[in-house]
RNA sequence: GAACGCGUAGCUCAGUUGGUUAGAGCAUUCGGUUUACAUCCGAAGGGUCGGGGGUUCGAGUCCCUCCGCGUUCACCA
């Protein structure tokens, strides 16, 4: 054994001799309770970052930890297409060599992201090999495999059959620079100045920063309560420029406090207006095309963009002597989560789901703990976004991800859905020619399915065993977007949730505590940190410290401690190894637990003991902080410093014992650092080459 | 405006249902050329647990209040 480990001479070795031993494939037992872990599946096209690496380690560590309990452990890996995400990016390149999206027809567009993509995936999965991930890849899915698709497809028609969808003419959050509409949850907000211009409206003056959408108002609102505005109700105001008349409505959404408290309703263009215009029955105008630029509007403002239409509009109202005045005035507005510029909101068709009985069900789930937050916080914020949510928009206007199963009419102009095929003939009025929605599916409506789809077409049975899953492991920041689809979705298509325990897991933040972000140039490469101090090392030093619900902080220092920790164990073994005892080099089976004949003796065999406890009794409360540190503080200060030191002047004595604590602090540590350990036990104690440490037993408690 | 957190050693964080002298890693200081490891060993210093009040035999832990910080949500036109 060389005088310090050198992890790079064993690590690509060592992966390979386990995924060849077939130790990441469970062995189905119909009489054991299974853990099933499914990965929360990366974006395909992305290398791994540091975040991800946390949550890898995390799950490694559990998942070997349940495998060497005897358990039959599935962790099911997979990759995410990641909508909007991986259109976006590959649009940026198509950019960079003069192109557009728009140059290309669709099945064209399709087939160069889906090739990008096909190169890129790779990387990822080697990734998550070189940090360890000991996942069954016998089973790997992708979001876009045509099974997975089909049975997105199959829950689609199952929810529209059963009424929870809806086409529906809605506002939607639209970025016209991405070409689509986008969920609430994908808005961001964010505060700025802007200018509020106060408008004559006859009877009333209104306040507005958005007087380029005048032309879509269709009535303005007061409120009841307001004794200084509610004579107005009834009465005709009258819009700038057009001099159209409209009607004053009482409403109990307007703010009386608010400007001149009388809101103009632009159904159109805003969405309290159109919840106050369908509960009025008012018509809907729309004067924003998708393109973000002015239609239908007087021929001088069509084609104009909202900002150069706004001035214009205000100039020209302050020739007509409407304009009253103009304040600064600081307001929240929504930006597209992607390219942080403004969202548009527009109405159009798009395909809804109704969420509220589906909601109920899931919040029944987290109640009666079918579905178990291991954090109270994190159930709190879920039941919290469950009681609030709206019907989810799943219609995304690009090309990269599934495409919508439902077919129009071109005649009748009804729509069709179906389990996957076109259907041959319109149902309504027997015509043959229908035309299949261009949309594709929220990327979350279909990796909100993930957990069963994966099951449901990986190897026969496996969903009947496996189902419902142990445990997901998410960062926090997706619970809303992703864990409570999980459990409305798997509730919905199963009748059964998806998984029994929800382990959120925090950020990763560097060594001051501050968020990572590429713009700060706190940015570390998880793949290169691992190639310079060791997978190991890595592993460790991301659990440790913190708690796997809060975020962590990510030193160079820790690491190279975990680093150091890794050649401890090393050079542990070294002195231990270099007097083999002759039961071990000669029947090198299972080691029992051997007579302590000194007061040290028993002290270290106690230690163990003690040590086996609290790291197993640390993980089954996925308390992997606290087992990380029980297991250093054991190996490091009482095996190494203070026993081990204790034997060299009774080595012969003191061999057996020394073995066997040993083996057995290898397999306590073996979920944390697995190549160190597996060298070790190949080069040891191993009985032939197919004796790995991944598959050994875990120690008992005792 | 609301929800959810956080405030413990110089730094980053643990502290599980309230129970001895409050812990870890890193950093600091001092001392070690011990043939497993200098990626090491031994020792030391360092905290009025954000402030105040309360419950209790007993509070870092529970309650109230104030101060400071963070994250997320939100229809202020």
């Amino acid at each position: 054994m060389d005088k310090v480990y050198d992890h790079k001479k064993y690590e690509a070795d060592i992966y390979k001799a386990w995924e060849t031993s077939g130790a990441f494939t469970p062995k189905v037992d119909k009489k054991q309770k299974p853990f099933c872990l499914i990965m929360s599946p990366p974006n395909a096209n992305d290398p791994l970052h540091i975040g991800y690496a946390r949550e890898m380690s995390t799950q490694d560590i559990l998942v070997r930890y349940h495998r060497m309990r005897g358990e039959p452990t599935l962790w099911l890996p997979g990759a995410d297409h990641a909508g909007i995400e991986t259109q976006y990016v590959f649009e940026k390149r198509l950019k960079e060599k003069g192109k557009s999206r728009f140059d290309y027809d669709r099945e064209t567009l399709y087939q160069m992201i889906w090739d990008y993509v096909a190169q890129n995936k790779h990387i990822m999965e080697n990734q998550l090999r070189q940090l360890g991930a000991s996942c069954d890849w016998t089973r790997n899915k992708f979001t876009l495999d045509p099974d997975i698709v089909k049975v997105v497809y199959q829950t689609f028609k199952k929810l529209y059959d059963e009424g929870f969808v809806y086409r529906g003419e809605r506002i939607v959050n639209y970025c016209p620079r991405c070409g689509t509409s986008f969920s609430e949850l994908e808005v961001d907000h964010v505060e700025r100045e802007d200018e509020i211009y106060y408008l004559d409206y006859g009877v009333v003056t209104i306040a507005t920063t958005r007087p380029e959408t005048i032309f879509a108002d269709v009535a303005v609102a007061v409120n009841p309560k307001d004794s200084k505005n509610k004579r107005l109700i009834g009465k005709k105001a009258i819009i700038p420029l057009i001099n159209r008349e409209i009607e004053i409505i009482g409403d109990s959404l307007v703010d009386p406090k608010f400007g001149t408290g009388a809101l103009k309703i632009t159904p159109g263009h805003d969405p309290v207006d159109f919840e106050i215009g369908q509960k009025h029955k008012l018509p809907i105008i729309s004067v924003v095309d998708e393109n973000g630029k002015l239609t239908n509007t007087p021929q001088q403002y069509t084609g104009l963009s909202t900002a150069v239409a706004r001035e214009k509009v205000v100039n020209d109202i302050e020739d007509t002597g409407k304009l009253v005045k103009v304040e600064k005035i600081k307001h929240v507005v929504g930006v597209c989560y992607r390219d942080k510029g403004l969202i548009e909101p527009i109405v159009s068709k798009q395909w809804f789901i109704k969420v509220e009985a589906l909601a109920k069900k899931a919040l029944t789930a987290i109640k009666n703990k079918n579905v178990r937050f291991e954090a109270i916080k994190f159930e709190k914020i879920a039941t919290h976004w469950l009681k609030n949510l709206k019907d989810w928009n799943i219609s995304r206007q690009i090309v990269w991800g599934i495409r919508i199963p439902a077919w129009r009419c071109d005649k009748c102009l009804e729509w069709t859905v179906s389990g996957g095929a076109p259907p041959a003939e319109c149902p309504m009025c027997g015509n043959k020619k229908l035309t299949q929605d261009a949309d594709t599916f929220d990327t979350w409506f279909s990796s909100g399915q993930w957990p069963f789809a994966t099951l449901k077409t990986n190897k026969p049975g496996d969903f009947d065993y496996f189902y419902p899953t142990a445990i997901i492991n998410p960062a926090y920041d997706i619970l809303p977007f992703w864990v409570i689809r999980m459990i409305m979705l798997g509730l919905f298509a199963t009748n059964k949730v998806p998984f029994e325990t929800v382990l959120l897991h925090g950020l990763v933040r560097d060594k001051h505590g501050v968020k990572i972000s590429k713009s700060k140039g706190n940015v570390i490469n998880p793949i290169e940190v691992a190639k310079k101090y060791g997978a190991d090392a890595l592993r460790v030093a991301l659990i440790w410290g913190s708690l796997v619900e809060n975020d962590s902080s990510l030193s160079e220092e820790n690491i190279k401690g975990q680093r150091n920790f890794a050649n401890k164990i090393w050079n542990i073994s070294r002195f231990v190894l270099m007097n083999k005892s002759e039961t071990l080099s000669t029947k090198p089976k299972i080691l029992k637990r051997p007579r302590a004949k000194t007061e040290e003796d028993k002290k270290i065999l106690e230690g163990l003991k003690k040590a086996t406890t609290k790291i197993t009794n640390a993980l089954e409360k996925y308390r992997l902080n606290e087992a990380a540190e029980k297991l250093y503080d054991f190996i490091w200060n009482d095996f190494a410093n203070k026993y081990l030191e204790s034997t060299k002047t009774r080595r012969n004595e003191a061999q057996p014992i020394l073995e066997y604590v040993l083996a057995t602090s290898l397999k306590l540590a073996h979920p944390f650092m697995p190549f160190v350990t597996e060298v070790i036990w190949s080069t040891s104690f191993a009985r032939d080459t197919k004796d790995l440490l991944i598959t050994s037993n875990w120690p008992e408690k005792h």
